[in-house]
DNA sequence: ACCCATCTAGACAGGTCGGTCTATCGCTAG
DNA sequence: CTAGCGATAGACCGACCTGTCTAGATGGGT
């Protein structure tokens, strides 16, 4: 439910209510219960679908950034840049659930942190491709540089953080392809 | 409160209620509201108790490890790699409580993120000693390093990200210093 | 025309939320 | 001794929480 995404991602997982999100949906609550057995495996529906769309279109502007590997790795910081440029930016929902269910057994907490060895699978390929030394080193440092940047570029609402954390990448693409 | 703090840094801020806090505190309620007008008061005592006691012990063990600029920053790291492997390792508070009050506005979130900019400060005063061309630059890289390593040493109950962390940073120093 | 699945609205349950209030207790300073 | 301050326990408030249930509306397929 789109309503369901736009009010999570809004206001946070614990903070909305199921009657303040069926409200602004117009959706009776039987009809939810019939689809999901409870918030959590709705939560859990909505973390699984904007996983998918995350990255599709995340490897889709990767496909677009042409044949180069090294311009396919630095197009994942352009993505970022223009999402964080967003209206309605308020940083990583995998992120924040990590956070808003600390217990890493919690099932909640679990699915947001597939979401984030997914992306890290897929920037592993990025760096194998590129012919990187260790591509699996690489791909974590350069997920640490996205979700640091994500952060920050949450708490101050700026797109500069991504062109930040894209020239470090450059950086140290360019540091491996030396050695 | 000590107690304020094992709960909400265990369970989250938001899912823990006045009442729990209590009960396992052992204080009575107008106890606590003549001390504080309000949870999100509490919250925000807590918030910076916990922001000076971290500073302050990140600090003792970068001035511990000797006079050498790189070796200091790099103890940063060796701090964190300690904290991750503490028992009750949960995540960083106050990436958690950007999280949990995802509005750049809230207090709270404002709050938490005056603890990075003071950390961020202390990073850039390193790097400003240690020769680096750009210090503000690199404090902003090596602190989405640092925030990246966190939330993974979170969810994956592991040490390895302030290793990893830690290798991307000496390598940035390295190449800082060539230059 | 009818059936049945699916929707709606809304009452209801039992519990928890943050916060206020009263009334009593114990300590300590004068 | 006593006055007063700060702590206590715990009732209480209205609002909200997730989740269940009933009862009626809707609509498409046969």
């Amino acid at each position: 439910m789109a309503t369901a995404w736009r009010l999570f991602y809004r206001d946070g997982l614990r903070a909305v209510g199921i009657d303040t999100l069926l409200a602004e949906a117009g959706v009776a609550k039987m009809t939810l219960y019939n689809h999901f057995a409870s918030k959590e495996e709705l939560i859990l529906a909505i973390l699984d679908k904007r996983d998918l769309e995350f990255r599709a279109s995340l490897l889709a502007q990767v496909a677009a950034a042409g044949p180069y590997p090294v311009q396919r790795l630095l197009a994942v910081f352009d993505w970022h840049e223009g999402w964080f440029a967003s209206e309605a930016f308020k940083g990583c929902v995998f992120i924040r659930a990590l956070s808003e269910y600390p217990e890493p057994t919690h099932p909640i907490h679990q699915a947001a942190w597939r979401h984030k060895v997914a992306v890290k699978a897929a920037l592993t390929e990025l760096c194998a491709v590129a012919g990187a030394r260790d591509a699996a080193a690489l791909a974590e440092t350069l997920s640490y540089l996205i979700d640091g940047a994500i952060v920050t570029a949450h708490a101050t609402q700026s797109t500069a953080p991504a062109r930040s954390a894209r020239a470090t990448a450059a950086q140290l693409l360019k540091l491996d392809a030396a050695a």
